[in-house]
DNA sequence: CACAATTTTGCGTGTCACGCAATATTACTG
DNA sequence: CAGTAATATTGCGTGACACGCAAAATTGTG
């Protein structure tokens, strides 16, 4: 799609480096005091950055501690595309996962995650990312099958559910302490069927 | 459990109808100027209640536009629960949806789904809700296998995909304006299939 | 170096959530 | 039928926040 990688100008290298500075330290600061304690003035402080450009960048503290917490939806696209069409949609499904959380989440993935299931607030602006994410997997599993994900119920279906699925999965992994998270998804993957999608129905 | 039913004492009923009656304000200034044109303070004036007796009722006023729009999880809870034995998850799962869609839903069920769906800020507010309400039906599910709910993977991973299938398919029928919910909601759960929990699993 | 584009910043405004204490309403008891 | 306890409503004040707007600073370009 866009691949303007390479030349990436300083602006665009400053703003991300100041989004991402400022999304750590409002995780910082979410960790240690509890989301409602968070100012945003004191972020914005310890940013060196004025507290209008913070909300600049975010319309909100919860938005600046969910960044960048989102599985890249995009991803998760780019590895269903490449799955062998011979493949079920459920078995593509796995697969893509398989791949997808091949390397671990690191120390700060998790203590998002964590905070994101018990802090309500959180969950709640976690929800909106999840519905962009959501769309984006039904549309490639609709160009998949040959329907429109836009409208089609199975492929918006499909990936409710797997969305669904994951969700469960980390939910369970953080309780668990036990085994790694690759596994919990392996897991959830086996424990449901998804019906593949003939182009031809209705 | 708690069944005082019949003896509901004056306080009570008057606290339920000036929360319905904020609700139902909210929603109509919702839906006539949209969410982020809605003032407390005129829902207020309109209910003959002070302001600040809103935010007592509610803690936002997008809380108060969806309220009571959550389908209740105690009633899905009771009718899985009411269904035979036999009955695989899978089976013991659709009958009781089919159940509680018995009904066809009103017009200002239907116009909440879509402002819901329409508004991101709505969305969030819905999507803390329907975290109990998975909760629960997981609680139940796991009550139906013999395996406890809160921690074990299957129950949870089958109450959020059936919440998400109930999700794809009320959206999928908002969009389509053909056919019935109840026929939506049973066409998504004839496109997956839920394992069933074996009692004896660790 | 000058000039255009974009970003940062300060300021003001309207809205909101919520604690607190005073007041009004309801429930209960002798 | 009081009188009293429990609970709800209300007004007020405070801290926080989102956002529009325009001036100032910073960056990209010829």
């Amino acid at each position: 799609m866009t691949m303007d990688s390479p030349p990436l100008g300083l602006r665009e290298r400053k703003k991300r480096a100041v989004r991402a500075n400022l999304s750590a330290i409002a995780l910082r600061h979410a960790l240690e005091r509890g989301v409602s304690q968070v100012r945003i003035e004191e972020i914005a402080a310890e940013a060196d950055v004025s507290p209008r450009t913070f909300n600049n960048y975010f319309p909100s503290k919860e938005a600046a501690i969910i960044d960048s917490a989102t599985m890249r939806a995009e991803r998760l696209c780019e590895l269903l595309a490449a799955q062998p069409g011979e493949l079920s949609l459920h078995e593509a499904l796995s697969a893509a996962l398989m791949t997808l959380f091949e390397d671990e989440p690191d120390r700060d993935w998790i203590s998002r995650a964590r905070l994101i299931r018990a802090e309500p607030s959180l969950f709640a602006e976690a929800a909106k990312a999840d519905l962009d994410i959501e769309q984006a997997v039904a549309l490639e599993i609709g160009r998949r099958a040959g329907v429109d994900g836009a409208t089609c119920l199975a492929p918006r279906l499909a990936a409710a559910t797997v969305v669904a699925a994951i969700h469960a999965a980390v939910a369970f992994w953080l309780d668990a302490n036990d085994g790694t998270l690759r596994e919990a998804i392996g897991e959830a993957m086996s424990q449901f069927r998804i019906a593949d999608i003939a182009p031809g129905g209705a």
